[in-house]
DNA sequence: CATTAATACCACAATGTCGGAGATATGAGC
DNA sequence: GCTCATATCTCCGACATTGTGGTATTAATG
């Protein structure tokens, strides 16, 4: 099962398109969620999507700015698609009929 | 911040209406999640929301049915429709703008 | 008192969270 | 061009919160 932020982390990946790193995705929450998240909840969450298997990764080359160092990339794999599909399927069923505000219409 | 399975078991307490129970709300849950749930799990949630004020209960009277311990019957606090909508919409902001299957409309 | 329906408890697994250590790039100054 | 200060990003380890199933317990009915 898909926890909670495991869902808003691939979520994020998605939505970084094919350039999604860890620092990206912890803006990316950040400004949709209104919520703060921590760099390391970031890094542990994708570590275990890695680990399951719905996620992959590869190092990029260095970039233009100042410094720092290389950028892990992330990727969704088929498995991680489909499972994110389910949850939200899921919640799209649960919150149907249900008054505004609440329904993920 | 809620987990995955309490907003499941939030959802089901608002499509039960007033009459919202243990075993009714795991029936809810499997019908719309497609998954499998324990009573013991579903308790256990129950349990914690209340602890942390989210919800309220109370105990039925007796029903016409053949036996059985009375029920313990559900209902949101005002608190926790309120964390329900928050999650719910940063789900929605997370989703908009992805392809079909994945927008939570 | 046997049976049935429901709730409560407990232990363990999986997720969530954070802070700080470490790695690796850039650019400034000499 | 070397060195070093600094910026940016990743990794690690510890602990808190949530998720789960199994089993026990309670309370009603005939």
């Amino acid at each position: 099962m898909l926890g909670e932020f495991e869902q808003l982390v691939l979520l994020a990946i998605l939505r970084g398109g094919t350039d999604a790193f860890g620092a990206g995705i912890q803006r990316e929450i950040e400004d949709h969620g209104g919520r703060r998240v921590s760099l390391g909840a970031v890094y542990t969450t994708l570590g275990r999507l890695e680990q399951k298997g719905l996620v992959e990764a590869w190092v990029g080359e260095p970039t233009a700015e100042r410094g720092g160092r290389r950028r892990r990339h992330y990727r969704l794999r088929a498995a991680g698609r489909r499972e994110l599909e389910h949850s939200l399927a899921t919640l799209r069923r649960m919150t149907r009929g249900l008054t505004p505000g609440l329904e993920v219409p």
